[in-house]
DNA sequence: GCAAGGACGTA
DNA sequence: GTACGTCCTTGCA
């Protein structure tokens, strides 16, 4: 990997003092540095052949905010003059040129470009890569590292000096006199006059960098300042101690800048005409444009300028309406033209995938170690590999590993079987020939599966991280074919045997062909390896065919930033999670159990008793009958299928008027419900190797980009009752540790706030109030002081209400008022806070006008039938669609927290074990004692999470706190 | 042995 | 009124 970095801002402006000005014809606007800024991104390409042919590239940019620099001096880059009145309008532009060559172009609110370029060159290198950094700023320097891992490159033309300058150790130490580590205590001593660092009066370069060499650092310097023997220059530094420390930290870079992108998104991608001409042509850039047209093989008059930023005739400048409306649907027209470039691709991969002929001859069995070495030289030729690991079970905390499938391109794939045994002898280890000792093969495998430069392609990955990581393996970087249509498509597609016959037209092998079904079913490991073979190699190459065609719809659809920041970066947090599990105390369970065993044949005797005749309590029909038909009891309802509902709200009312038959079935419910769920059901789930429970989370199951658990479900652990709430207290820690519940205070509400604009809620979470008394006495009129609980208890159920779409038969069901009553109080809701009603509105407008609704990260949620012909269902999607922006953008939320805090928690030196989620909370396990300082740390990541994507108007709210168990803790 | 329906646990 | 997963019964293969 080779990753190239401009630092565009910094060429911006030497473009414009070393460049003659130049306007565009039609309408004077100035592009002398866009055009420069052309040229150079154009001969950087065309210069850097070879070994310096980047493979990754973006161009950085000051963001024009300010930095946590300004909080360290004030005074920072005070004396920098506003930037001159023609450079103004050349800023966009130059990012949108960088675009227009189809470069990443980056940057970030509260960051200089110095300190993202810091952040990336780390990044790159970690990765062992090459990195090259386009500038001539000083302040850069400090990045050089000695083998050439780290470079600068100057591009400024000079008179008399060749076009391109590498600068390396020997540059800097020419420029400072020091190393590149120590330029950091070199400008913290001579300062810089241009950014205002004021370093130590008197103290020039030359100076600094010899006391540097002799003291080696900046604080050994000062501590030792009494040595020095010119009296002048000791006293300055003494006097200046401080001055110096401010200054180094002004001068250091930040390399831990959040960046949104990962290197992955930065690859260098071929130059996309649709893109390009457009921008130049706008630009009246036409020796570029002809200049490039030959090069790519493009007639530039294939497309039109970009009108949105093209000369605008004088007649559209006024304050006519329909000429700001009609540029303004040229704009979007023009936008559109750019993504169908995109799109157009997109598909054209499609049909080229579709069209490679699938051959399951094609697909070899590695059966040795020179065979393996060649297909790991054939991964590194790629740069990726499809990976499927094949394994004797679904749950990948129990299942062991049979064989590995690979594939490096569409078409091809491999089969290396490592465990397949003899179906006669399965305890004996009748162990089948012709297969590599599996340390042997893992031992090739891991490094490739390891290095950081190989890409590793899976369905479902997850699964496959969660049993490599039982052998030892920490795969990165991933891709996930599953991960990828969810972003795309949502939930639509759930196995890769439905995306593939949607999208290559062939489901692939059936595993039941292999295993069989039901009672007979074997596992992977008895089936034959030619067999195996034919399937494992067929579903590497299917998931390489899924990757080649879904990727490059991420660019086309705009969802790239989605996919990057809170699908592909969760899946190995969660594979983590996962592995942890949690302890479950048994016994705890087992006393529960029995208690709830007692009660429940105590409430089925009584009920039996009651209605006169033994029946099952368990079925609703029978309960139905007994209720509504023998007995004869008023008020029964049917449900769609004509039976007689018996929900706990109909036993509820039946209990009230005196039907205590209905009071012993709802208490009878309960207990066997959580007998059945919970305390029977989870100690089969206790892991023998682990002693621990470990859930398997879904990420690509639900339509707001929730997660959801299974196998168990520990996302519906009881608490509401207090039976229910004896289960948590069966979560218990691990000997000398703590578990930690950190959850969002009313976060769904925070955000409908922030999203509909809602000033009084803004204020109210501002202030720290209590929401629902708030909402109540804005509604009601009532104060809040001494506000009875029934007028508390509507508010809330009137703002969950408007979370979830609210109707006025929704909410006089669920506070047992009339219809009509329910809809006085969603009017006096709305004109007490009208923006809700418009936020409401624009939904319904967008789902029918564009079949989705986005969270505030730009994750989509579609409805395909937000256009019906159903008004129930038509309806039903007007709700969701109002519910879904708001759930998914908490969701959204908490996935960014989660991705952040493995790494935010490493730097802030605390060791916690995050556990579970469970939506809008967070559980972990820390050792004893360390609950004090990791529980502001979790909250604070939490509570910032958000950012630096999106700067919430509402405060965000976490509660942490630390117990035994999670009853305790929550 | 499997799918659908009803019921109910969570946010 | 939103979003899930699991257990149990029932009815059909």
């Amino acid at each position: 990997m080779h990753l190239l970095l401009v630092d565009g801002s910094s060429y911006v402006f030497r473009a414009f003092h070393a460049l003659p000005p130049l306007n565009r014809k039609s309408d004077n606007l100035p592009v002398g540095c866009v055009q420069g800024f052309c040229n150079m991104l154009f001969k950087l390409t065309e210069d850097l052949k070879g070994d310096d042919q980047p493979t990754h590239m973006a161009v950085i940019f000051d963001h024009s905010a300010k930095t946590f620099r300004d909080d360290i001096y004030a005074d920072y880059k005070a004396h920098r003059p506003p930037p001159p009145e023609e450079l103004v309008p050349q800023f966009p532009l130059t990012r949108s040129a960088t675009r227009a060559f189809s470069i990443p172009s980056i940057e970030m609110e509260g960051w200089e470009a110095d300190d993202i370029i810091a952040t990336y060159a780390c990044m790159a290198r970690d990765a062992g890569g090459k990195v090259t950094i386009v500038s001539s700023d000083k302040d850069l320097m400090q990045l050089v590292e000695p083998n050439g891992s780290i470079r600068m490159l100057d591009t400024i033309p000079r008179p008399g000096q060749p076009p391109l300058r590498w600068i390396g150790v020997d540059e800097v130490f020419t420029k400072f006199g020091v190393t590149p580590d120590k330029v950091i205590d070199v400008q913290a001593l001579c300062g810089d006059a241009v950014d205002n660092v004021p370093g130590v009066p008197g103290i020039g370069v030359k100076t600094a960098a010899e006391l540097i060499n002799t003291y080696g650092d900046l604080e050994t310097l000062l501590a030792r300042a009494e040595e020095i023997k010119q009296p002048a220059r000791r006293q300055k530094l003494i006097d200046n101690a401080e001055l110096a420390r401010i200054s180094k930290q002004l001068v250091t870079l930040s390399r831990e800048v959040p960046v949104e992108l990962g290197l992955d998104a930065l690859v260098r991608v071929p130059i996309e005409p649709g893109a390009l001409f457009p921008f130049l042509k706008a630009m009246e850039f036409n020796t570029i444009t002809k200049r490039l047209a030959g090069i790519l093989e493009a007639d530039p008059d294939a497309w039109e300028a970009d009108p949105a930023l093209a000369a605008k005739p004088v007649e559209a400048m006024g304050f006519d309406n329909a000429a700001k409306a009609e540029a303004r649907a040229a704009r979007l027209e023009a936008s559109g033209r750019a993504e169908a470039a995109l799109v157009a691709h997109a598909a054209d991969v499609h049909e080229r995938v579709k069209a490679i002929p699938l051959d399951h001859a094609r697909y070899e069995i590695i059966r040795d170690a020179e065979q393996l070495r060649k297909w790991i030289e054939a991964i590194y030729a790629a740069g990726h590999v499809a990976v499927d690991v094949e394994t004797t079970g679904l749950d990948n905390q129990t299942a062991d590993l049979v064989g590995v499938c690979l594939s490096t391109a569409p078409g091809n794939g491999a089969y290396l079987p490592l465990d397949h045994r003899t179906g006669a002898d399965l305890l004996g280890g009748g162990r089948v020939e012709g297969q590599m000792p599996m340390a042997d093969a893992l031992a090739l495998l891991k490094p490739m599966l390891e290095d950081r430069s190989i890409l590793k392609i899976g369905h479902n990955f997850k699964y496959d991280l969660g049993i490599l990581a039982r052998y030892g393996i920490v795969t990165a970087p991933i891709d996930d074919t599953l991960l990828l249509s969810y972003t795309l498509d949502g939930p639509r597609f759930n196995t890769m045997s439905e995306l593939t016959s949607h999208w290559l037209g062939h489901g692939g092998i059936p595993i039941k062909d292999l295993i069989g079904t039901g009672k007979s079913q074997k596992t992977f490991a008895e089936v034959d390896i030619e067999a195996a073979a034919r399937y494992g190699g067929e579903d590497a190459d299917l998931t390489m065919r899924l990757w080649t065609l879904l990727k490059p719809r991420l660019p086309a659809e705009n969802m790239s930033v989605v996919y990057e920041t809170l699908e592909r970066p969760l899946a190995p947090v969660l594979a983590r999670m996962e592995g942890r599990g949690i302890s479950v105390d048994r016994q705890i369970l087992s006393r529960l159990s029995g208690d709830f065993a007692q009660r429940a044949a105590a409430f089925e005797a009584e009920a039996q008793a009651l209605a006169g005749q033994p029946f099952n309590l368990g079925s609703p029909k029978q309960l139905g009958d007994i209720l509504f038909g023998v007995m004869g009891l008023p008020g029964g309802t049917k449900t769609k299928t004509g039976q007689w509902a018996t929900g706990a709200d109909v036993l509820d009312e039946l209990a009230l008027q005196g039907v205590p038959l209905a009071k012993a079935v709802l208490e009878w419910r309960q207990l066997t419900k959580l007998m059945g769920t919970y305390t029977d059901a989870l100690p089969s789930y206790i892991n023998e190797r682990t002693g621990r429970v470990h859930t398997s989370y879904s990420q690509a199951s639900v339509l707001t980009g929730r997660l959801s658990s299974n196998d168990p479900n520990l996302q519906n652990i009881p608490v509401r009752t207090e039976d229910g709430r004896k289960i948590r207290t069966a979560f218990v820690a691990s000997p000398g540790k703590i578990l930690i519940s950190a959850d969002y205070s009313q976060i769904e509400l925070r955000v409908l706030a922030h999203i509909a604009d809602i000033q009084a809620l803004k204020d109210a979470f501002e202030e720290g109030l209590d929401i629902h008394a708030m909402t109540a006495s804005e509604m009601f009129g009532v104060p809040v002081e001494g506000m009875p609980s029934e007028v508390r208890r509507r508010a809330k159920a009137i703002n969950f209400g408007i979370i979830y779409g609210i109707s006025a038969f929704g909410l006089s069901n669920q506070l047992g008022i009339g219809r009509a009553e329910a809809g006085d109080y969603i009017e006096t809701y709305f004109k007490r806070f009208p923006g809700i009603r418009d936020y409401m509105d624009e939904m319904r407008r967008r789902v029918k006008a564009d079949g989705f609704v986005e969270t505030i990260f730009g994750r989509k949620v579609q409805f395909p039938n937000a256009n019906s012909k159903h008004p129930a269902e038509r309806a039903f999607v007007e709700r969701a669609s109002i519910n879904a922006p708001i759930q998914g953008s908490a969701a959204d939320i908490i996935r960014r927290a989660m991705v952040k805090m493995e790494p935010a928690l490493k730097k802030a030196g605390i060791e916690a074990d995050m556990l579970l989620q469970v939506h809008d909370e967070l559980i972990f396990e820390v050792d004893k004692g360390a609950e004090d300082k990791a529980m502001p740390v979790i909250a604070g990541i939490m509570e910032s999470s958000a950012e630096p994507a999106v700067r919430l108007s509402v405060p965000l709210k976490v509660d942490a706190h630390a117990a035994h168990n999670w009853d305790e803790a929550h």
